[in-house]
DNA sequence: ACAAAAGTGTTTCCTCTACACCCATGG
DNA sequence: CCATGGGTGTAGAGGAAACACTTTTGT
């Protein structure tokens, strides 16, 4: 096959964090971003990515991509989509074009306290951000990208343990509620949550328990399952995946 | 942005269609193929696919795969991963890396009928295919590509509307339910799949009923929902996706 | 009449939901 | 002893599975 002139292949990664929403103080989702320092989009916000080291696989440059931003290393990494609109950069520029694959990836957020936000880094509020979020629109087509990566965010986490990767070794379940609660934007009963994770068998109980805390100790639990790798490379015959997933609810349909 | 010398990006297709087994004469999922007359994997069948034209949309370069291989336009059509470790065409190839998005696609069985087999393209039983189906493996990746296609399929066919895809206008539910039967691979129960399907309103009856059926003609039905795109573009703000995603079932986890 | 599939009814089981209620700790 | 969340119990609604039974055609 031959080289394709004027085609780049970039990799940007979507990454969420949670933190306190500075308003309200409530849980919400964040993410850093990084201003464009050239054109197109001078000045505006962006994914954080690059172009595909040819050394890299995919999964790779998202992570050195993720490292180099927050000098983190992510709890869980997924492939979103392949963006390659021949539009998407506005108008096609004298560069030429550019196909990106995004990836989407969780952090703790004891984690995402340390980490290093560089000069043009910042983290923001998920759902304040770009064109939906009433702001500046990100550049490229990121407003759909990342419109996408939390529609799949909040889709996965209804059948897929991924709340996990919020959280650090021990937990108590109101802490694993909260994180349903903050990705979903929707309170859950105490009673029902708990004895639907209990009986998915995807966390056990430590033995220990959290103490000081103005009422009843609650006790302590621990992830009693990997968090799946959506990998196609790593999944087994029996499990289909997301599903891309995006992938989604129950029955016919 | 720089290009990227050694770098190609190519699309591929995964192209399912329905049609009889030929030694069980049950229906059974089927995909064409191309055999390969170049290195590397010269010999070997491989997933229809081609470089990126710069002036090409992904989806349009899929589309236009599939024109080329068979003549037809799909009923569906969906991306389903971006494939692009290092060392997936055996090893690194002097003509470099190539990066593919690969599509997967729904036609109609009455379209495969007439559609046009070139030299080098055959129509093979999807599990009968490559490593997994216990002949020669595919060329590249391309059982790994196949394999999780197919894990798509059947899990999305469970909570998407996409069996719709593979009917004519006009069908009984007992067709519809043999689409499914042959996807899962699993027998359904007449009673509760067609009450199901109604209740899910994705059929509605034309007052038309099948006549010359050696017992009580069956109603006939068409499409009362457009199948989904799964394009991030289009998706809108309530729905989520697979999806990807691959999407899944049920409950908390 | 009989076979064979269409279509309806019914029972059982299981899960999800809502919400009442008791438990254990700090102040 | 009171407030606060942790944790358990339970009754009702709804859906899925299994399967009996009736309907309507061709032969």
């Amino acid at each position: 096959m031959t080289e394709q002139r004027g085609l780049t292949l970039a990799v940007s990664t979507v990454i969420f964090a949670l933190r306190p929403h500075p308003d309200t103080g409530r849980l919400t989702l964040w993410l850093p971003l990084v201003r464009r320092i050239r054109e197109p989009f001078r000045g505006r916000w962006a994914l954080p990515g690059g172009p595909l080291d040819p050394g890299d696989d995919l999964a790779t440059s998202a992570r050195r991509t993720l490292e180099r931003t927050t000098g983190l290393a992510p709890h869980y990494l997924e492939q979103l989509y392949a963006f390659g609109a021949v539009d998407r950069s506005g108008a096609v520029t004298d560069e030429g074009r550019v196909v990106s694959v995004v990836y989407w990836a969780i952090i703790r957020p004891d984690e995402a306290e340390r980490s290093v936000v560089g000069e043009n880094v910042e983290w923001q509020v998920a759902d304040e951000v770009g064109a939906w979020g009433g702001a500046a629109p990100l550049a490229f087509d990121h407003d759909t990208v990342l419109r996408y990566a939390l529609a799949r965010l909040r889709a996965k986490i209804g059948y897929s343990p991924i709340a996990l990767a919020f959280l650090t070794e021990e937990f108590t379940l109101a802490a694993l509620r909260e994180v349903h609660e903050a990705v979903t934007q929707r309170t859950l009963d105490p009673a029902n949550f708990r004895r639907q994770v209990l009986a998915a068998k995807t966390v056990a109980p430590t033995g220990r328990r959290l103490a000081g805390t103005a009422h009843r100790p609650p006790a302590l639990y621990r992830r009693a399952v990997e968090i799946p790798s959506s990998d196609p490379a790593r999944v087994t015959v029996t499990e289909p995946t997301h599903p891309a997933d995006t992938d989604p609810p129950k029955g016919l349909s």
